[in-house]
DNA sequence: ACAATATCCTGCGAGC
DNA sequence: TGCTCGCAGGATATTG
């Protein structure tokens, strides 16, 4: 499940490799993906045009286009979000029977290619394409301001990593919260980025308890769990994401962090602070992960 | 106004 | 061994 760290890692990879690229087709198997507008009519208006921008929000990757014949029409944007299963990959395939085929020896793994079910192809012969095996991934297409307003973008938090996200920002956002920490900094509408595997890293590093409730904790507590955010999303930034279940960027590479991590899926194991055993809850039925030694419940 | 629950989808692990 | 069954999981919609 791609998280800020593993979208981050995908903006990269796609600045580098589609910037300055033309869509000359779309090919798609699984229209539902296609939110706004429908499927069809995305091939046809997206056509033509040329990406001029790649950045993130939160888990979102937002693909700026621009109509080169008419330069005084507005932007548009192309978003996607990968949610579980969702992979944007850079290559080379062609369809058969159906079936999507690899033209780039070893590039990806074959079982990648079978969960492709839409390619943009570019000006340069490559392509990028969306392989996602729950098909829960997100497309939306438009003028800018139409898909920013369609896709609740903003209604998001401040984004993890951005500086305008500061301490009192944390502060003013946990102060109002009277759920548990690990709900929180996994709300996208109050702080944008945070999944299940760096919640839980964070507030291990922060020795939080995840079921604390965020106004309970005090000023010391919010500092340690604010510069946590910053420490452990940037260290997983420069490690190109968390495959332990099955991200992978562009080229079809998994990240580093998964084996640098602490606490996320190793109910039972020992904790790497050396003194209790990782334990496994349930906290609005997605598991959390902590150490019962260093994040004690205070109440 | 807010919280709990259903929804989407498919591979996988548990259980028999 | 081979089959069925139920579950995970991000964000959104729906119900309580």
């Amino acid at each position: 499940m791609p998280e800020l760290p593993e979208v981050q890692t995908i903006v990269d990879d796609l600045s580098k490799k589609i910037m300055g690229r033309k869509i000359i087709g779309v090919w798609f198997d699984a229209p539902k993906i296609i939110k706004k507008p429908k499927a069809l009519e995305l091939k046809n208006q997206i056509k033509g045009l040329k990406i001029v921008k790649i950045k993130r929000l939160g888990k979102n990757i937002l693909i700026y286009l621009t109509d080169d014949q008419q330069p005084t029409t507005n932007d548009y944007l192309l978003l996607i979000h990968q949610k579980m299963t969702g992979h944007l990959l850079y290559g080379k395939w062609q369809i058969a029977n159906r079936k999507v085929e690899s033209l780039v020896k070893g590039s990806l793994e074959e079982k990648v290619n079978k969960y492709i079910h839409i390619i943009f192809y570019l000006d340069n012969g490559w392509q990028l394409a969306l392989s996602d095996l729950r098909k829960f991934a997100k497309i939306v297409f438009g003028p800018e301001k139409e898909v920013i307003s369609l896709s609740g973008l903003e209604k998001l938090g401040p984004d993890a990593l951005d500086k305008n996200f500061t301490l009192e920002k944390f502060k003013d956002i946990a102060k109002a919260q009277k759920k548990n920490i690990k709900e929180v900094l996994m709300d996208q509408n109050l702080i944008a980025g945070i999944g299940n595997i760096y919640s839980d890293e964070i507030l291990w590093f922060a020795k939080i308890h995840p079921l604390r409730r965020a106004n309970d904790l005090n000023i010391n507590e919010l500092k340690n769990i604010y510069e946590a955010i910053k420490t452990i999303l940037k260290k997983a930034v420069k490690l190109r994401g968390t495959s332990i279940s099955d991200f992978r960027d562009t080229a079809g590479k998994s990240g580093f962090y998964a084996e640098q991590r602490y606490v996320y899926r190793k109910e039972g194991e020992k904790c790497p602070r050396g003194n209790g055993i990782i334990k496994r809850i349930k906290i609005k039925s997605r598991s959390a992960h902590y150490c019962p030694k260093c994040q004690i419940v205070r109440i």
